[in-house]
RNA sequence: GGGGGAUUUCCCGAGCGGCCAAAGGGGGCAGACUGUAAAUCUGUUGUCACUGACUUCGGUGGUCCGAAUCCACCAUCCCCCA
């Protein structure tokens, strides 16, 4: 029989880390996050990391681990969180992989492996001046002609895809779908229960998101984002929402008020794209938040992990 | 008290007699996405029996073959003079 790994997934604000704390203490678990913001150090508030008290002493793995000003991508955190999931299962703990980022989560079950890649920083910026200069139809083009699967589903205006597919070509040599397809054929060694929050009420999730915001600034982002920004940001770091927002403020150009107003719009947009990515993943057990109270959704999970560890 | 301007679909905002269910943006909704993913991109957004019909552009009543667009009155808001 496979390891189980319990899995838990939804959109910002659902609850995913006190089930996911909750279900720990339960069956002696240890977390893995898979949340691509929370790999870094000192982005605490605004990611909406656990604190030290709220971990309840469970040990939470894959936070923490980078430094804003460096890069982190899906194929480091496969290979992080793989050796994170298999010492925890060597020590006879249960892996608890818990986070919002629908990349890393899928390609985690799905066993992605991928190929080694060298970075060519000088091939990736003539990429972008290519792009700017020529525009997204002759670089689509110039994409067709080497991977045409792949291009086939692009349009001209997805800049980073275009450019990210030239780029995988030019680093390792081979077509991004064609090591997609290679990629895939590897099962996975563990066993899956993977549990999602929902709400069947997209505003009560959304009110969430909101005050959750307001929290955030209680409790100090915007000290957080000023001490972060005064050093050089990583162009992965910088993605993250809640921190980026903030430049318009401190530039002078927008009030407190309206960064607020933008941080909670691009949140709530955020929690229906990651709904959106787990809403097709056949795999997941969902649970209305909003309908079903926390410790009966606890009680569900910690009946179908005991199930499968019984056996 | 007198003079001028405004009122548009969820919001902002264009339209100034037919090509207007009404540009554009925002927001919403839906989707795609397995190598930067809290990123990036796509579709849709009056109703319905949906290649057509019906109800919309503050209200009422007119003019006209035809009005969101012109006229009159009413309502509300803004500005200027007193």
């Amino acid at each position: 029989m496979k390891p189980l790994v319990v899995v838990i997934v939804g959109p910002t604000a659902s609850g995913k880390t006190r089930l996911s704390i909750e279900l720990a203490k339960r069956f002696d678990g240890e977390i893995v996050s898979a949340d691509s913001m929370q790999i870094y150090r000192s982005m605490d508030i605004g990611t909406a990391k656990p604190s030290l008290e709220e971990r309840c002493g469970i040990p939470h793995h894959m936070m923490d681990i980078v430094d804003p000003s460096e890069e982190y991508t899906l194929k480091e955190y496969l290979t992080d969180a793989n050796s994170c999931v298999q010492d925890i299962l060597a020590r006879g703990k249960l892996p608890i992989l818990v986070g919002g980022t629908g990349l890393y989560v899928t390609s985690f079950m799905n066993n992605l492996t991928l190929s080694e890649e060298s970075c060519d920083d000088a091939y990736r910026d003539s990429l972008e001046r290519d792009y700017d200069s020529l525009g997204g139809d002759a670089m689509l083009e110039r994409l067709r002609s080497i991977d045409p699967e792949l291009a086939a589903r692009l349009y001209p205006k997805d800049r980073k895809r275009i450019l990210r597919g030239l780029e995988v070509f030019h680093n390792t040599g081979i077509t991004q779908s064609e090591q997609n397809r290679r990629a895939l054929e590897t099962e996975s060694p563990y066993e899956f229960l993977c549990f999602g929050l929902t709400a069947d009420d997209r505003a009560f999730l959304y009110d969430r998101i909101d005050s959750r915001v307001h929290m955030m600034i209680r409790d100090g982002l915007e000290a957080e984002v000023r001490a972060i920004s005064s050093r050089n940001c990583s162009r992965t770091a910088r993605q993250a929402i809640g921190y980026r927002q903030f430049d318009a403020y401190f530039a002078g150009e927008a009030s407190l008020e309206d960064t607020i107003a933008l941080i909670q719009k691009e949140s709530r947009n955020y929690a229906k794209r990651q709904l959106t990515w787990f809403r097709r993943d056949q795999r997941i057990r969902w649970f209305a938040i909003d309908r079903l109270n926390f410790d009966i959704i606890l009680n569900s999970c910690t009946e179908d992990i005991a199930k499968y560890t019984e056996v």
